[in-house]
DNA sequence: ATGAAAGCGCTAACAC
DNA sequence: GTGTTAGCGCTTTCAT
């Protein structure tokens, strides 16, 4: 077995108590003996078992996280974000992938729980209409990151999802564009709620929505392909759009390609925005103007909270927190 | 405080022994208790307090992770594969990326120990030359996933690199490639193999190396434009290639794309091969042909030599593994 | 400044 | 089939 206090203990003809003490800092330790079992904890390679203490303390220092997937550049940015807070304050991020398995997600909340952390951060699935179930039966703090699920009254830090496609509107709007197109990607309620912002910016701007231009795609399975395919067929239209906004950046990059291999010149002749600003997709060819999405702002913000409601154990002085996207541009659209 | 076993028991006026017993599914407990017990657990959400457990049994059914960055599809694709060896194991993958900070992951690989982990996966940072310290005083089992840094003398999983330069460079010559270019990347050990391995089978096949041909590209940022710059690069010399092997799918797309802005037709006048797989990457424009790197079966792997590890407490049965890697063809290069 | 006792929630080993 | 005892490694509380 590993070393424990009472070995160093034993070793210094000290108590364990006063081994604990100079481990946790405390003050009422001399200097000298301090020294000692600092020099003996090195040369032992102590380390503390945390499972330990936190069955003594009730605090883990860790924080659980579930996610629908590592896969999504969004995530990444995310957790970088929340370990910037975390770390600092010593919490650790404990992430799981559901891969979009409702079922499993409720396990793997469940699972967390039981490791006793100190609160779970939870990523909602795309299609998620509920929270799982565990979360409305437990103590710990629950923090809902990117989104609330319609029937969960918790705290979250979300994206004002419709500004998305207001801003993409009025980013092209601002270029002079007349007709712009907007590939809708997949029926969510993300989704849902950009394109609804869209709409309501073309609206204000007494710019008609013509239905042609509303580009269904494909499920998020070959996205780049379902945006090469809507383009083209938005080009094959009599009227064609000369600007576009996409769900994802991928789309967009889709539907770049796309007018690039017909007549079309970017951003001359058309204009394309994207969503998401990741940068492996956007900084390619002419690269793509793109909504950026706050990813690790929003990390932050949801670890502050998350300390923030583990301090105050129990009153809940807090409330939830929507951001702001904003517009990275490229050369998809053009400088003014 | 949450539920415990002694809760249930008082509850049901039974020892809490007996409701232990249900919990870990013990035979000898009549059928009508035990039915009794699981109901009211059900009823009052009970979740067991595993760091207990795990401080009475000495073990927690966790696994630690080390990984350099989160950002990246191969470490998204071992983590699926490991996983899927995990969870019907019962056994739970924790997590931390360090951001390629050597210290950073001293400190991580540290924290999982103390959390009592069963075992340590490390995935070395790039540019590692060594073992975080920590791993040569520790009992617990560590396995390496992707390669063994040089001075480390334990159990690993990686993948034969020179093979994926030389199944590259192989896959073009097939295909009547004369004249073949190598993007380099990064001077790291993995990338210097890779190189070596499109040497050797250049070598073998009695094609000459054109130093002009082989192309340094910028650091990990900006993959695409470092990859464009240098295919533009190679068009602008006399002798052009009529192949590329690029040592990742962005530097190859990067490459692609410059080709196919220049005269370049692929894959007529010029085959690109890439290394990764990465279908975000690969499934665009014209498609990239690209050597997959076998991360699924990697993380597989790693997974079980980790269980079987844990379980033999000790002695130790067991063997580092390599994989072999294989070409996916796409449309960069052609079919026979 | 140091230490003894008790106990966090659970389970192994053994009675009954 | 059920219960008792002891203890995992640590910290809290209170003596000394």
């Amino acid at each position: 077995m590993a070393i424990r206090l009472q070995d160093i203990a034993d070793d210094l003809n000290l108590s364990k108590m006063t081994i604990s003490k100079v481990l946790r800092g405390q003050t009422d330790v001399s200097a000298e003996t301090k020294a000692r079992v600092l020099k003996r904890m090195k040369e032992l390679n102590y380390r503390p078992n945390i499972s330990a203490r936190g069955l003594r303390t009730g605090q883990t220092y860790s924080v659980g996280m579930v996610v629908p997937t590592l896969a999504d550049p969004a995530i990444a940015q995310m957790v970088r974000g929340m370990n910037e807070v975390f770390r600092p304050a010593s919490y650790s991020l404990v992430i799981s992938s559901v891969d979009g398995d409702a079922e499993l997600e409720e396990r793997e909340a469940e699972l967390h729980l039981s490791r006793q952390v100190d609160a779970l951060i939870v990523c909602p699935r795309s299609d998620a209409s509920d929270a799982p179930q565990v979360l409305k039966t437990t103590t710990v703090p629950v923090i809902y990151a990117g989104s609330t699920p319609p029937r969960f009254a918790g705290l979250s830090v979300g994206l004002r999802e419709a500004e998305v496609g207001q801003l993409a509107a009025e980013h092209l709007l601002e270029r002079r564009c007349k007709r712009i197109a907007y590939l809708r990607g997949p029926r969510t309620a993300v989704a849902d709620k950009r394109f609804a912002g869209f709409l309501e910016a073309l609206r204000n701007a007494g710019v008609t929505v013509r239905q042609e231009w509303i580009a269904e795609t494909q499920s998020s399975e070959a996205e780049y392909r379902s945006g090469f395919a809507a383009m083209k067929r938005l080009q094959a239209g009599k009227m064609r759009p000369d600007g576009v906004v996409a769900y994802t950046d991928l789309l967009a990059a889709g539907a770049r390609d796309a007018a690039l291999s017909g007549r079309m010149e970017i951003p001359r002749t058309l204009q394309v925005i994207g969503c998401g600003n990741v940068i492996e997709v956007c900084e390619t060819q002419v690269s793509l103007t793109s909504v950026d999405l706050a990813r690790e702002e929003l990390g932050r913000r949801v670890a502050r909270m998350a300390l923030k409601r583990i301090e105050e154990k129990g009153e809940t002085s807090q409330r939830s927190a929507t951001l702001s996207p904003r517009v990275v541009q490229r050369e998809s659209t053009r400088a003014s």
